[in-house]
DNA sequence: CAGAATCCCCCGAGATACTG
DNA sequence: CAGTATCTCGGGGGATTCTG
């Protein structure tokens, strides 16, 4: 990936008018990071971390429908990535502390850009897939869809 | 979800001080979109279709991994979010292109926010998990990190 | 309190073969 | 050319139980 600090490769610079380099993206990190920002959890955890500090079971309460197997693994996938820090309080009943560091901080910016789309442009999404109310209706919209399509083409 | 064109809820605003408000994020579209970023295909096909349009076999060469059956299940979704358009053309052998709506090119400005961040914050996130080659190397870092653990916890 | 271990299920995703 | 139809498998992720 070449040279990092003074011109990033900038792959997504989004007038990009070449054909894409695919190797310099999707071999790339960017792929690796997708993944995270998609797995179920993680940067829910980010997102709350990006508040104040929490402890473990204050991100159990908080999260609420995650399981401790999934808030341990993401905790620890994420202190991996080095976007965590964990704190381990030597008292009686142990309590463990999670913040996010310098980097995970970093990322809270470019994630607050793509959930502030996800949140603007929701509707036109909605709209966009039939808009009906979700359950029974959506297969039935989906059905349609399919049918027009068989039309179509 | 309340009021979304003037005062967007703006829930990861990162000065974010409050308790962060779950309700707003886990249930609202954010997760849905994070979701679709983190699948396999999505962005990479998104970024494609960002260059210019282009037809199916055209995209399938150009991916490179990618199967046919990926490829239509990636495009389909895309469709239904209303991020792609679909064109055929009634040629007689049938040519089909696929492009970026107003809203898909869109995304391509937070989408980039956070490759650029991936590709910038990689060798920290490198370094942070081990840094050493991939491989049976990386287990054995994981096994030092878990043993790290327990030693210190 | 903060996990580790175990079991289990579902579906994302690849391989392969066929078609209008 | 641009798909659809099946089969299959690995792993993401939940529920439950046990522990330092």
């Amino acid at each position: 990936m070449s040279d990092t600090n003074t011109r990033v490769p900038s792959v997504l610079a989004h007038e990009l008018p070449r054909p894409v380099p695919m190797d310099e993206l999707a071999a790339c990190p960017a792929s690796e990071v997708f993944r995270r920002v998609g797995d179920k959890w993680s940067m829910l955890v980010v997102i709350l971390l990006g508040g104040r500090a929490h402890r473990y079971n204050e991100l159990h309460r908080a999260i609420e429908g995650i399981s401790q197997r999934m808030l341990t693994r993401t905790l620890r996938g994420l202190e991996d990535d080095g976007l965590v820090w964990r704190h381990v309080h030597p008292t009686v009943p142990p309590g463990v502390e999670y913040g996010l560091t310098e980097l995970g901080v970093s990322l809270l910016e470019p994630l607050s850009a793509l959930a502030d789309w996800a949140v603007r442009h929701a509707p036109e999404m909605a709209e966009a897939r039939g808009a009906e109310a979700p359950g029974a209706e959506t297969r039935a919209a989906e059905a349609r869809r399919a049918e027009a399509r068989r039309a179509e083409g």
